[in-house]
DNA sequence: GTATGATTAAAACGCTTGTTTGAATAAATT
DNA sequence: AATTTATTCAAACAAGCGTTTTAATCATAC
């Protein structure tokens, strides 16, 4: 009966939180909605920060085990020289495989990490010490794949790989129901691969003439 | 005396939004930061919601007039046919260039903007409604500058687009004080320009072979 | 200088928040 | 079967929230 009622309240915060955000999910949306007492999250959890930190290492610890897993696997069959989309790959397709988007919990998962990107730093903390690892881990492997680019280049291209992987986690439900083409989240994540390795690989940049602005209306 | 004191609470309001979001921030964290009587809010504005919708319009609503004008200039000066990068250049370019990141205020408008992008829906509401507009029109553009793309792929693509742009505007302030070249915030716009273009100019997409889930530790 | 309207001030309103308490119940152990 | 432990429950706690109210103050025009 106890472990049934932990589960439940992770399920049902990890629902809201993912909809709702952190601050705006009170514990009594989570307990009334789970149908447990409002006291049995501060007696199973301790308080409603220990409850996000349960609930993000519950799904979100196997999903960079994966990542690193593949990359792992990629360093050691090529001895280093390791392809850019390989890379991007690993990184991208563990929590969309995981957690597929055919699923209701699948895109529940992906709305969680995708908002958890942009939360005030006290609520990324914990999301931060399991997510740093697998940056640098990444960014030392693509620095070695781009050896043309400046090592600040390849971080600043892999925050923006990773902002676009947030965002189309977070939005990835209303995206999907606007295709015409009918909604395939691996047509997403395949999609996302596509334009991340481009963006990454994309030349060294030369100057580029920024349209200074003018003020004026028209 | 009441200008100044209705500039105040935009101000302070703006930077509070910007670091700890809407939720976060209370009316008396405003107010007394401020120097003003937390009545004065509701007084001169009519409510939180209120305060956040004037607050965006005042910097928002400029961004993206001089992003539709860049655009007109592009669509009328070539006829129709307008290159990939200069529609990127136009889209991006105008929140960096008016608020630049070079600055105090122009980072608090950035962190702001990027911030919006990710919180609950009924705080984007307003947002959406200056934004939404942009999106339609750039994506009109970009989907006849990419015509071997389908539409879909196009309007996925621009969502990966906003995602890095967002991400960036957000942590920003942290990156370039990551960054050992020196932190110069136009380089940053430049990097995310040429990351962009190369995402959404890249080769319609092949098959890729994502590396299936098999469930094992190793 | 006094009356009018705009702004500020301090206090209170009703409500929600995360957390704690102590008794009641269920489960497990001896 | 009795006793200990784990869990659930209803109630209360202090603190914070956005908003409203009423009185005091200020600026301005007559």
């Amino acid at each position: 009966m106890a472990a049934e009622t932990k589960e439940r309240i992770l399920d049902v915060a990890e629902r809201l939180f993912a909809d709702f955000g952190y601050k705006a999910t009170s514990l009594r949306d989570i307990t009334s909605e789970a149908g447990v007492n409002l006291a049995s999250v501060n007696y199973h959890f301790g308080s409603k920060d220990a409850l996000l930190a349960a609930l993000l290492n519950r799904r979100f610890a196997p999903v960079n085990r994966r990542r690193l897993e593949l990359l792992d696997e990629l360093e050691n069959s090529t001895g280093g020289a390791v392809d850019v989309l390989d890379l991007v790959q690993a990184f991208l397709s563990p929590p969309f495989e995981m957690h597929p988007g055919g699923t209701e919990d699948g895109r529940t998962f992906l709305r969680l990490v995708g908002r958890i990107h942009s939360e005030t730093d006290d609520v990324r903390a914990v999301f931060v010490t399991l997510f740093q690892p697998i940056i640098s881990r990444f960014t030392a492997a693509l620095q070695r794949a781009l050896p043309h680019l400046d090592a600040d280049e390849v971080a600043w291209r892999i925050h923006f790989l990773v902002g676009s992987m947030a965002h189309t986690m977070m939005w990835c439900e209303s995206f999907l129901s606007q295709a015409k083409r009918g909604p395939d989240p691996s047509d997403m994540l395949a999609s996302l691969i596509q334009f991340g390795t481009a963006g990454l690989e994309a030349p060294s940049r030369q100057p580029v003439a920024v349209p200074a602005h003018t003020g004026g209306r028209r």
